[in-house]
DNA sequence: TACCAGGCTCCTT
DNA sequence: AAGGAGCATGGT
């Protein structure tokens, strides 16, 4: 009966996200014509994704593995264009939009918090990104600043990733093992650099990080653990924003803030105040959740 | 100038 | 198992 239930659930948060969205397939662009459940700054700007720039307000270059997409947002519609065609289906789903967040949201709005969170972030979505870029890129976000992160990861794509004429591709595994810890050093990964060499070759070797996919998040969390580099709040992110786990949710400092906002309490025990948040959010939504909370504190 | 950042590894108890 | 020092670097 309850499986019944979560059935019926997800077949409704699977239908048709964005009413009206229209295809358009003269330009190579996708439009949304119903902005309730889309803003591309909260998309951008909520801590998922580093590699993006602003080209003007409301418009923007974002990147993914070897494909990058333009999307330009008015008052009343914004517009993903992308370089080719062929990139309409990775596009459709990187923004999610099988995903009715409208239903995501009114389901949260009861819950702690989450009604201010909710009304301030409603055009956040979760992406689907590539598994090893998010890998990669949340290694080095670990106890660093998002401008600092973005520099880091905009030169390492510079200097390794194919070069696609006017802009470059996220390296492949292959070209990340190649490189020592020296290399890292000097595009300014720090200490993490000899993560980034270790990480790299384990994954050019063979460690597969698509088998991760059928594991519950507790599971796949301590699987991605064993990778160096990787903890357990790196791991969640890179379970959340690439594999779109629900049953996650990372810890950082602005989270902190918010378990104390939540409870009364400091969070002395992340892995207590995990569960505590897995407890209140609930195991099939807590991952959207986190990302409202997030950038609602981050940014107030 | 200090402090802090989407924390992790490794060494002690 | 649990706790804490040390860590590279640049933004604020």
């Amino acid at each position: 009966m309850l499986l019944l239930k979560y059935l019926i659930f997800c077949a409704k948060i699977r239908q048709k996200a964005l009413k009206g969205t229209m295809m358009n397939d003269k330009n190579n662009s996708i439009i949304i014509d119903d902005l309730k459940d889309f803003d591309i700054r909260h998309i951008l700007d909520c801590g998922q994704i580093f590699r993006y720039t602003k080209l003007d307000e409301g418009k923007y270059m974002v990147f993914s593995k070897d494909k990058r997409c333009v999307v330009d947002q008015s008052n009343d519609k914004a517009e993903i264009s992308f370089d080719s065609e062929k990139d309409r289906v990775y596009f459709w789903h990187y923004f999610d939009l099988d995903t009715n967040y409208s239903v995501i949201k009114s389901t949260l709005e009861d819950k702690p918090l989450m009604k201010e969170a909710v009304k301030y972030g409603h055009g956040i979505r979760i992406l689907n990104q590539d598994k090893w870029e998010t890998l990669i890129s949340f290694i080095i976000s670990a106890n660093n600043h998002i401008p600092r992160i973005k520099g880091i990861i905009d030169r390492l794509c510079t200097k390794l990733g194919k070069n696609m004429g006017d802009y470059y591709a996220f390296p492949t595994s292959e070209a990340m093992a190649s490189m020592d810890e020296d290399f890292y050093k000097s595009i300014g990964a720090g200490y993490r650099a000899k993560y980034l060499e270790v990480t790299s070759r384990k994954i050019a070797e063979g460690f597969d990080l698509d088998a991760i996919d059928k594991l519950d998040g507790l599971s796949a969390n301590k699987k991605l653990c064993s990778l160096m580099g990787v903890g357990s709040k790196v791991a969640d992110c890179i379970l959340l924003f690439a594999y779109h786990k629900q049953d996650v949710f990372p810890v950082d400092t602005w989270i902190k803030k918010v378990y104390k906002d939540i409870t009364g309490k400091d969070s002395l025990d992340i892995k207590k105040t995990r569960k505590d948040l897995l407890d209140i959010y609930g195991e099939d939504m807590a991952g959207f959740a986190q990302q409202y909370l997030f950038f609602n504190k981050r940014e107030n």
